[in-house]
DNA sequence: AACGATACGGAGAGTGTCTCCGATTTGTCA
DNA sequence: TGACAAATCGGAGACACTCTCCGTATCGTT
């Protein structure tokens, strides 16, 4: 008899071949309505019952984890890239928070979702994002070492910071700019150093 | 015959009464469920009909856009103290932002349909970001006058960023933290500067 | 007091979430 | 292959929320 390796009997065929459809159709439907989109259009759309959504899927969230799951391992594989690189330890560290600002622009809406999983104890959105509230950290604690970021700086709040430039991108379509404004702020903030009061002037 | 000084006919005086109790009501109401509750449930606990309360306030935006009128002149009130107390320019845009984070930290979920009117053409809250987005474009000119502030940051990108880190607090309550750790990323950045870089080591 | 303008209230239409359970499909074993 | 039990399905329906419509009540004026 087929088993899953937690030793659970295998899913029924039909209810694997629902699930799949079920995840296209949502991947598709809240690309075009954002993520608060209807779950009960997804479903009719996917030809299924509500229930068989349901019963698949608890909840939106149980089913935006589902979806987002291809996303990760895309992020861990961008993770594993940036280190390769072996660039310096802020510029990885520049990458990752760029990469993580794309992770959370996936959908429209996504990061409202994402940051209340960030601070909501288990579930399984949280438990993706403090996977990677931990890999901030590792490449913010590279750089701090390298002396490159500012050491009272923390990896979670890196972490929110991108997640609220993805945020503020959703809305402010009109202007693209934005990202990169939050970005750089995020970088540099808005306050200029002595250093950089001497370079004034030129770029 | 009374008028109202758009010249419009005074409202009659059960209307004013229902108005102001629905405001009373729906203030608490928000404070104490989030922006997000049922708007039906604030009409039946101020004792009206549902219609009564859509008339007056034809959306949530729209009770929500009431609701922060007193609010709005008492950040108003802000700025003018903070003009008037004469600092640096610098000093006086870091207090307009904070003032601004607490503004918009006023009701739980408030930050989303602020950020939304923002950018959002014409509608009672928009008109209202506006002016604020005027006032910190203000302080901020001042102080990239006087040297103190990077010259290709916008005020609208300041006023987005203050808005991000209300939206941040809103789910971070485990962490107190998080917001002036935000409002420091904002102010700084995460990366160190060559001047910085001598310093580190004495706060 | 009487009348027209104004405002009220709540039933109900439309939409969305999520549950429940009889009907159906699947996988297995003889 | 046939039959049985477990797994799964589908969609009606309970419940919540937003917002509209319109007969009824109240106000302000003459």
């Amino acid at each position: 008899m087929a088993r899953t390796a937690s030793g659970s009997r295998s899913p029924r065929a039909d209810a694997q071949r629902n699930r799949d459809h079920i995840l296209d159709t949502a991947a598709q439907y809240f690309s075009e309505h954002g993520v608060s989109g209807s779950l009960d259009a997804i479903a009719k759309k996917a030809g299924v019952g509500a229930g068989t959504l349901y019963r698949h899927f608890p909840n939106r969230e149980a089913l935006l984890a589902a979806l987002l799951t291809a996303r990760d391992e895309e992020l861990v594989s961008r993770r594993d890239a940036i280190r390769a690189e072996g660039a310096g330890a802020a510029s990885c560290l520049e990458l990752w928070l760029d990469a993580l600002i794309e992770w959370a622009g996936a959908f429209d809406g996504l990061p409202e979702p994402l940051r209340t999983a960030t601070t909501t104890e288990k579930s399984p959105l949280g438990i993706t994002c403090q996977g990677f509230i931990t890999t901030t950290d590792e490449f913010l604690t590279a750089a701090q070492e390298e002396g490159t970021a500012r050491p009272e700086v923390r990896g979670r709040d890196l972490f929110l910071a991108a997640l609220a430039t993805s945020w503020v991108r959703d809305a402010a379509m009109a202007d693209e700019l934005s990202t990169q404004a939050l970005t750089s702020l995020v970088k540099n903030g808005w306050a200029v150093s002595a250093t950089d009061t001497a370079r004034q002037g030129r770029p």
